[in-house]
DNA sequence: TGACAAATTTGGAACGTTCCAAATAAATGG
DNA sequence: CCATTTATTTGGAACGTTCCAAATTTGTCA
């Protein structure tokens, strides 16, 4: 009933040629005289015959199979950037296994062991939180080039491309100062994570140059997503001495925190100053538009929305950065 | 310098046994002696041996590795969707290739061929607007399974798993309705897709059942995103008989509504009634939570935030509800 | 202990490709 | 028309696995 796929012989069979000439005339040789490589071509057309890439693979040592895996493709940031390295994939003639992992090591063990039987040439990976550089060290001991996207694992000598996480939140903290305020909240995130430290650090800094000691109980950890952000916010505004202003750890987080003023009947924005981190595309497009973190060309700004409205390059440039350094390792390796 | 991978034939030699019974071990055959099998599994372990799935699967007509094609991953209900998804193929032991089309059909011909290439056992796909019966026919010709997702192609024979568009528009329409509201406006989506002409009539009617004439300035087309609810609801709200609520294409539609609402000084939920489609995560989390039309358990329903909020099953369900049939279908052929 | 059965192990062909070395065909020059 | 060069085509080995039929080892019983 399955009718087996075509093959290169059956094919040859067909057009009255060798395996090897049709196996020539795949690969575009020049080799193959002009006639036999059309009537070849359209004996393949004919039969729908299908390339067996695994087949071929046997011979080579690499694939044209990247692995991507992702910790939570719910939150916009992540799926812009899967979308990002996606056209990028494509572009350069890639396919991707893609996975995402919940913020699970062992489903991220799981989907890594099994894309690499699966002939993965290199990976991408948004580690999911507790990974350790010994999850990937397998890999990296084959010659498999992995790159760490968004989040790193210190001291594992592993490649990776982050933000500059203390740089965007200092700025962040500071146009918040510039803009008059001084009880400046740091809400969201979870923090036990390095993200987490790092933008702290720079909101710490931030504070510390604008001689503002920091207030313990304005740095409200929480899920780095839309509902984490609407109870960080929750919890500050109950304070007796509540902040004016908020930076959030991401987006989504400021988002959430959004909402949590909407609901205590405060406008984001005009009764409270909020700014986010990461730039997703609902930033903009969102009422009031979310002043928030970008990363464009190589380096982070604050993208103000009140007081202008710079693009949105975000993910895309992102991915066109990293997806070369890998395939520079992988050029290494060849 | 990049060593080659090991084969079953190293770890024969080193457990000095023959391939044969290597390749029982990692079959779990139960025909191999227990101290012969936990021997060639310690050298195993030892060298790091990695499977070569692509070599293996050469001597069999069917493998493991699904097909994901998803036309916008950036829409929170597609992300959603391609997660619960991912969490069924893993759990089945299946890898997905995913990619996005952004909507694009050449670019969505040119990932499913690639994809056949590399060897996909099947393929779920929403499909990209304009995609055409005879995208799939090869495919299904060769008896590899297909299964629409979302959108559907009608009159093609092949599988897909819908909502039922007309039902839920109907009863969302008819719940604005019974709150009292006459004018009711049908927001945002491409005119010319199968999705919008069904929730329309779904629309249509509900509003004849109620005896309503249908005003066509209360219809307006956009893109089925959050930018395309703020221009849509913009419109209406321009008219000179504006009305009072609106049953949006979907969650980003509606939330995008909701901002233009905002951005015109009115209160969603209060000042003008908001209904949409999909019943994403950040439905109920936002503030004020979204009345939108869910699809659990086989059917779809109005889950209205302002009665009683309903637990968002979603996706996963109804991935839960799609792999399987999937499976089916390969089960079909085997 | 020898004969037989059961348990375990094994070599080789096959899967669909690529590549090499060699064969063949066509073209060129004398 | 032959010798030489150049253009084209080709069979077979190899890639890493599975599976079959056959070989070997171990166990059992008279």
């Amino acid at each position: 009933m399955n009718h087996p796929r075509h093959t290169i012989i059956d094919i040859a069979k067909a057009a009255n040629v060798s395996k090897s000439t049709v196996s020539l005339v795949l690969q575009g040789s020049p080799l193959v005289n002009k006639t036999t490589r059309e009537h070849v071509n359209k004996v393949i057309a004919e039969h729908g015959y299908i390339y067996n890439r695994a087949a071929a693979g046997l011979r080579f040592s690499t694939s044209k199979i990247i692995g991507v895996v992702v910790n939570d493709l719910t939150n916009p940031f992540f799926a812009e950037l899967a979308v990002g390295i996606d056209a990028e994939a494509q572009e350069a003639g890639f396919v991707q296994f893609m996975a995402h992992t919940a913020e699970n090591t062992d489903r991220q063990k799981h989907v890594i062991a099994s894309m690499r039987e699966n002939g993965i040439c290199g990976l991408i990976v948004c580690p999911a939180r507790g990974s350790t550089a010994q999850d990937f060290e397998p890999l990296l001991k084959n010659n498999i080039p992995v790159v760490l996207a968004v989040r790193t694992i210190p001291d594992a000598g592993i490649s990776h491309v982050i933000s500059d996480n203390h740089a965007g939140v200092f700025d962040a903290t500071r146009h918040l100062h510039d803009l008059g305020h001084r009880r400046i909240a740091f809400l969201g995130g979870f923090a036990d994570t390095r993200v987490f430290a790092e933008r702290l650090a720079g909101y710490r800094d931030a504070l510390f140059g604008a001689m503002i000691t920091l207030d313990a109980k304005l740095v409200t950890a929480s899920m780095p997503s839309r509902a984490g952000g609407v109870s960080a916010m929750e919890r500050v505004l109950s304070l007796p001495n509540p902040p004016t202003a908020a930076v959030c750890l991401n987006d989504a987080v400021a988002f959430g925190a959004c909402d949590a003023l909407r609901a205590a009947g405060k406008t984001p924005g005009r009764d409270f100053a909020i700014v986010g981190f990461d730039d997703v595309i609902e930033a903009k497009s969102v009422v009031p538009a979310l002043t928030t973190v970008t990363s464009r060309s190589g380096s982070v700004a604050v993208a103000s929305r009140r007081d202008a409205r710079r693009a949105c390059v975000g993910r895309r440039a992102a991915a066109k950065r990293w997806l070369p350094e890998e395939l520079r390792l992988q050029a290494l390796i060849a």
